[in-house]
RNA sequence: GGUGCGGUAGUUCAGUUGGUUAGAAUAUCGGCCUGUCACGCCGGGGGUCGCGGGUUCGAGUCCCGUCCGCACCGCCA
């Protein structure tokens, strides 16, 4: 050890010096030109190929696959030890680079094959629980609860890949800026407004607890007080609710904070990091800029703050047009809403009762959907044609601007803001199913002017839907005292693909705002002080205005890896039930922890 | 908290109306095979049908409960 450490000094160069003890190349890296050299390499074995008097192993690494020959000809021993490797075995060859007699076009190393003169095994390895190929044939349990071998997996890998050669590109950008990436605390206080909070207790302050950030919004607002003025932090951000295929409890932010910025120059910045994203990682250049909807439209149009524009299918509202001929399901309705779907009057009996029992699921709620079909000679020919005269579903067809061969969906209900949920999904269903929504096509838009408030039934109250730090767009700030419910935030979010990608706002830098905000949420003047005095105490010193964003960085891998499920894209996920299968965790503390902690457990209700 | 789907060989799945010894593919083990690369051929081993209870002469199959997984609703400022 100590010769190996005084040759690496010597050298002067470290990782190649280290490299030549276990391999002198990578599985990836050899072509034809490197015939006839001598070369040693490391790695498992994917596959033995026995014929016999010859065998073939698949080597395979982080970098690729390259075949070792064994000749029983050439060396009996060395071709015997071949045959008895079994899949996953790490080993170290050392052998000859040669052409080979049947090429394999392939993979990249499919032109040469290494004779091997020696093989040594570094280590053994009991048969893995499922084959460790891109198709694999494990379920989703057993290669989390194996994700170490999921790992191997090259389209895994590649997954992990893009996620950092993405995280790369962000710091480059966001250098290139002039923002600071600063670390903020992952021990903090917990908050009332949000997400529940994961929390930690404190042995030094028994009874106390610390709790894990949802996002590090304050702390970089105060950031912004200190003058940093332009701050980013790849983060990560803890949420104990429910989980989704595109939810985990813990979660990476590219989270961004700048001082003396309107909206526009955030979203100007932020639309230009897309870009490069898309630059960079997906070989996209976007010229234009991005599509922007009030959320007002966004609901009305597309039922949805985070509508998909692939494709349009806008909503259509018909109360004026359909209401009032004895068709009691619509003359009782508050909102009657339409899609209409290009092409698709061919749809069958069969495919209209599929998409009716759809929207009845009680996920979606409908129901019942009403439909029309335009036909080849103009005419339409509805579900209710029994109560519309051809007159009134021509008014019909011309308001959804449907032609010949399209097919019209209408949905109603005494809800406008559920009927709307509902009629979104039958959009995005129809979508998928008519193949408009495809995984390498990308339409980005920013969805502005979101409520400052939301009410809520559970709270009986307002809450903010955004965050409490939001500020509100300065031509709506008189009606925070005569109709809050009705006042706009200078806030934003990103969308791509229907997928929420980030989002932001301008933030309050005013402490008699801030307070003012609190009021209107509910908190006493005592309570807020309690929970964010820190805040507004620090506006007090000079706050500059500031604003930011962010961005999901699991998201955005998720996207550009065409990926289902953002666990694709994490190392170590939790499932559905929040569990780290592989670690067995979360679990029982023993009780001499529980003793030091002075935490007594009541589970009478578990 | 709720809805839906699923749990059968190491793995992925099939299993008809409740009826003889629960199958296939793949993996694995043994044999044969000198240009394979999803190699091929022959043979073997491998099952508490998630768990508990019930109905029945008889349950992988039907009923009830429960646990686990996935998707979704609620929730996620």
């Amino acid at each position: 050890m100590f010769l190996r450490l005084v040759f690496i000094i010597f050298a002067n160069n470290l990782s190649i010096r280290i490299e030549l003890m276990y391999r002198t190349r990578t599985c990836g890296e050899l072509r034809i030109e490197h015939v006839n050299e001598t070369v040693t390499l490391s790695g498992w074995v994917q596959r033995v190929r026995k014929m016999g008097g010859m065998a073939f192993i698949d080597l395979r690494d982080r970098y690729g696959v390259t075949q070792l020959a064994f000749n029983q000809e050439v060396n009996a021993t060395l071709c015997e030890q071949a045959n008895h490797l079994g899949r996953e075995y790490v080993i170290q060859v050392v052998g000859k680079v040669a052409e080979r007699y049947s090429k394999n076009a392939n993979i990249p190393t499919g032109d040469i094959e290494i004779i091997v003169e020696q093989l040594i095994v570094l280590n053994r390895s009991e048969v893995p629980p499922f084959t460790i190929e891109d198709e694999t044939d494990g379920g989703d349990d057993l290669r989390m609860k194996y994700r170490y071998l999921d790992l191997r997996r090259p389209v895994v890998r590649k997954n992990l890949e893009l996620r950092h050669n993405m995280t790369m590109e962000v710091r480059r950008y966001l250098d290139s800026k002039g923002f600071l990436e600063v670390e903020t605390p992952m021990l903090i206080g917990s908050t009332p407004e949000g997400a529940r909070d994961f929390v930690v207790p404190s042995r030094m302050n028994p009874g106390q607890f610390y709790a894990l950030p949802q996002s590090p919004q304050t702390l970089k607002q105060l950031l912004m007080v200190s003058g940093f003025d332009r701050y980013f932090q790849i983060v990560k951000c803890f949420r104990d609710e429910d989980l989704r295929a595109d939810r985990q409890p813990e979660f990476t932010q590219i989270d961004c904070e700048m001082s003396f910025v309107e909206q526009e120059d955030v979203i100007s910045l932020f639309e230009g990091m897309a870009k490069h994203l898309f630059a960079t990682l997906r070989g996209v250049e976007i010229k234009e800029n991005f599509q922007r909807m009030t959320w007002a439209d966004a609901m009305k149009y597309y039922g949805s703050d985070k509508p998909d524009i692939r494709f349009d299918m806008k909503f259509v509202e018909l109360m004026d047009i359909l209401k009032g001929y004895g068709f009691a399901v619509f003359d009782n309705a508050a909102y009657i809403g339409a899609i209409c779907a290009k092409g698709a009057a061919s749809y069958t009996r069969k495919q209209l009762d599929q998409l009716t029992d759809f929207v009845k699921r009680p996920q979606i709620g409908a129901k019942g959907m009403v439909y029309a079909r335009v036909e080849a000679d103009g005419q339409v020919k509805s579900s209710v044609d029994k109560f519309y005269t051809q007159d009134v579903l021509q008014q019909m067809k011309n308001a959804c601007q449907a032609q010949p061969g399209d097919l019209i969906l209408i949905l109603s209900g005494d809800d406008v803001n559920k009927t709307r949920k509902q009629l979104c999904e039958l959009r995005l269903e129809m979508g998928n199913q008519l193949g408009l929504r495809d995984k390498n096509t990308f339409a980005c838009l920013w969805v502005i002017d979101f409520p400052m408030f939301e009410w809520s039934e559970e709270e009986g109250r307002l809450m903010a839907m955004h965050h409490p730090f939001t500020h509100p767009k300065e031509e709506d700030i008189p009606l925070l005292d005569t109709n809050p419910a009705a006042v706009r935030a200078d806030a934003y979010d990103m969308v791509i693909n229907g997928v929420e990608v980030g989002g932001g706002s301008i933030r309050i830098h005013d402490a008699a705002l801030q307070a003012k905000m609190f009021e209107i949420l509910g908190f006493t003047p005592e309570k807020a002080q309690e929970q964010f005095g820190f805040l507004m105490n620090a506006f007090k010193f000079g706050a500059p205005p500031h604003g930011g964003l962010a961005y999901g960085l699991d998201r955005w891998v998720s996207l550009f890896a065409g990926l289902d499920s953002i666990r694709d894209c994490i190392a170590f996920p939790k499932n559905n039930s929040g569990r780290d299968v592989m670690l067995e965790a979360p679990a029982a503390l023993d009780q001499r922890q529980l003793d030091e902690l002075q935490i007594k457990l009541d589970l009478r209700n578990v």
